[in-house]
DNA sequence: CTCCAATTGTCGGCTTGCCGACAGACCGCA
DNA sequence: TGCGGTCTGTCGGCAAGCCGACAATTGGAG
């Protein structure tokens, strides 16, 4: 089951271990709490792996937004996609221009697996996405998000799972293709029913998980 | 400017010719009139090449559907995403499991770079999508559809661009992501302010394009 | 501890677009 | 030339969710 949450299990960073040599072609970059990593306007393209720190993936137009992706350690990530590229805190990442990624395509075929499979599971994402939006009620695109985020990082305990977020309500909004407002609306009913409790801020209790996977099967 | 009517350039078309045993690789199959080509829950994966007709890729969900994109003669497609496939006239394709494909990738190196390709344009496309999906309505969704349109297919004439469609009113909700009733409404309100106009069932003439190229830029 | 800034909760009005229903138009076919 | 099936236009009611406004809460920084 493919998540927001995490886009890429293709450890390219074991690949780096494995050939040095290959190393050389990627150069660290560091970043700031809410730079901007990339914008669409520019011409060159990369691939890059998180080696720390937190990236977010979006989509703006005027005065709007759209999360795609939430990038962490280990993540690659290849700008073939018009979007731009965010540190949400501060965050290192390994860089290469396709260009010579695509050197390195040529002299180690095996690579063009990895490449393959990491668009692959792109596109696999951005179709998820598309579903959610076209087919999907807020409600149910939360409670996908939710139940999401529960398999990837939940802590089961004895009153439910766990999930640290990491995210506000705006930002769980801005992946979900809706507003703050709605989100907390919604929770806050969850809440009400004894589904879901709040920790902190940005972390939340589930209560019933199944009570939330049936919402997910019964339409 | 990519559009949903043309899903890829990559012309491996013209690789049959240059290198004949590749070709042999690939099966034809021939598929009538409106049935199912594949379905996410084969476990196949496949590549393949459509030689004629026109095909449809689209993602289903309870009783509802949405039409991802347009293949027609040279368009290569691959299942690496979970949607349908569906003939719409009787059409000719010429298939590959990946893979026998990645064999042959594996030979010959510049493959890969296609496969990239592929991907990436349905990557573009998708994310495309998105952006219409999360932040504009359906009025300007229909826009960019016209326009894509003409650009693609239109012919220019002294009336205006014709646009051969090929598409009925539910058609083109469905690649829009609306219902039939609204597609009409608003077309017919373009009828009615004199920018469009009807030539037959499937045909549109676009009388005044700038009128909607401002549409789509302001706001 | 206190205060400030940022985050979150809540409300009502308003718009978009869905849905069911039905009427009319069109097309191929005999 | 009439018939049946399909496609298209149009309406009213209704629900989802956006938006602006404002209040309440919270968590740090000093």
């Amino acid at each position: 089951m493919p998540n927001k949450m995490k886009l890429s299990d293709a450890d390219l960073l074991s690949l780096f271990h494995a050939d040095p040599d290959f190393q050389t072609n990627f150069t660290p970059r560091h970043y700031a709490r809410k730079t901007l990593v990339y914008s669409p306007f520019e011409e060159k393209n990369l691939v890059f792996v998180v080696r720390s720190g937190r990236l977010r993936i979006y989509l703006a137009y005027e005065d709007k937004e759209f999360t795609l992706a939430l990038l962490e350690k280990g993540d690659v990530f290849s700008t073939h996609t018009p979007a731009f590229v965010q540190a949400l805190e501060g965050t290192e990442i390994l860089v290469c221009s396709t260009a010579t990624f695509g050197q390195a395509l040529a002299r180690r075929p095996e690579l063009s697996l990895t490449m393959v499979k990491v668009l692959g599971e792109l596109l696999q994402n951005s179709i998820q996405t598309i579903e959610g939006l076209a087919f999907k009620d807020v409600r149910l695109r939360l409670v996908d998000f939710l139940l999401g985020a529960a398999a990837d990082r939940g802590r089961v305990t004895a009153e439910g799972t766990v999930v640290q977020l990491g995210l506000g309500t705006e930002d769980i909004a801005l992946l979900i293709g809706t507003t703050r407002q709605t989100i907390s609306q919604i929770i806050n009913d969850f809440i009400k029913s004894d589904l879901l409790q709040k920790i902190d801020r940005k972390t939340l209790l589930i209560k019933d998980l199944e009570a939330f996977q049936e919402m997910k099967e019964i339409s």
